[in-house]
DNA sequence: CAAATATAATAGTATTACTATCATTTTATA
DNA sequence: TATAAAATGATAGTAATACTATTATATTTG
């Protein structure tokens, strides 16, 4: 993945004015990722934005509806990019098993290096993906939004991978749950260890939560 | 449990003033789950609730915080009864198989049936509880308010399901990852099945959810 | 170089999330 | 039953948020 520029393209759906062709909105993303992960979602701002990169606020207005429409496009561009990954992982590998392994390690895991992949800070994403992505559907408008397309990277992922499970166990009635359960697992788990460790097991380290879901999910699977 | 008065008791740090313990206190309760279920928790606010309740906002800020504190108060108050029911459905029950199975289905399930339990409408509020309770500890202060008890009553919830796990296998290291997996993963695929079905797998309807984490928890502990 | 487009600077509005004050009603108690 | 104490109502006000609008000034493009 190194070195290989993925242009990834966001339905235009998701912005008023594409950030990904102008410096002021690619400075809008990747300042907006340096924010939200300092001062978390709530407390971010189109404002305190725009003190960061010495626009006003309205200039910000001009390419999101407003910041939860910025969270949306934030967070598919991650899914956008985690099916990327998804398929780099899997290439080439023959057993269906190894694959569903190595996805489920993507999915589970947050991002450690930072590959540079344009102007977008990859591990800091991961860490507002995996802490507030669920503000992302979790709205009176999702519906709405699901209709215009606003999650269909995530929905891609969560098929691709349970095309894997299908490969492994055609019987499975269950491969969305089992993979929307995972990855949201995952995300709360991390949170969990971090704020509310009565919630979770993770005394020796967050590593434990990848190994425990790819564990039930082999058991799950009967594999 | 029917004609059963049982008193919860919530701690004093939850409210400004106990809204047990008047008329316009169970009002303010009775009604903002009304509210609540009916227009979503983002939308609502003090001011809207002083109108259905007819009183002014700042009455109702002499019981609560804020709105958010609120959200504390309710999903405190349904763990608490969550915690009655799961003694009640597996007391003098001797296989603790059958204790963890009867404990999924009050964890997995929404609550169909109002025992009028008082002025609070279960059903009602474990629908908010099963789209909305998230946000209750998804904010800048869980540290502070995890500190102060305000999640008490789940930690409970999920260390005694917990406890019957490990009666069942000692050995197990994730009873406390596998129960708050079962529970959010079970409220969440309920959200997913009316707003993104495309990450569930309900098209039989909504009964599958709860077979699937209880065969799940089965599975993974090897049973 | 002109026209089109993007951005900056500034102002303004409605709503939210409160806080404050004081009058009135209800409740407790002596 | 009178009186103090507590609770509630009515009203006003503030700061911040989440925008929208306008016009001037850059910058880009043809």
């Amino acid at each position: 993945m190194k070195n290989l520029r993925v242009n990834i393209e966001i339905s235009s759906k998701l912005y008023l004015k594409n950030p990904d062709t102008s410096e002021l909105g690619q400075s809008i993303l990747s300042n907006s990722i340096e924010l939200i992960s300092e001062i978390g979602f709530e407390a971010f701002t189109f404002k305190k934005l725009g003190e960061v990169i010495n626009s006003p606020e309205s200039s910000v207005y001009r390419y999101f509806k407003n910041k939860h429409s910025l969270l949306v496009y934030l967070t598919s561009w991650y899914w956008y990019w985690t099916e990327y990954r998804l398929v780099f992982a899997t290439i080439n590998i023959d057993l269906p098993q190894e694959r569903l392994m190595r996805s489920l390690d993507i999915l589970t895991k947050p991002v450690l290096i930072d590959n540079s992949f344009s102007y977008i800070n990859e591990v800091l994403l991961s860490e507002i993906i995996f802490s507030e992505s669920i503000k992302a559907y979790h709205t009176k408008d999702v519906d709405e939004e699901n209709k215009k397309g606003c999650f269909k990277a995530y929905k891609g992922v969560v098929q691709r991978v349970s095309d894997i499970i299908l490969e492994l166990s055609p019987e499975f009635a269950f491969p969305h749950m089992l993979i929307s359960t995972v990855i949201e697992g995952a995300h709360q788990q991390h949170y969990f260890s971090k704020h509310l460790p009565a919630l979770t097991d993770t005394n020796k380290g967050e590593v434990g939560i990848s190994e425990f879901y790819k564990t039930l999910t082999l058991k799950t699977l009967d594999l």
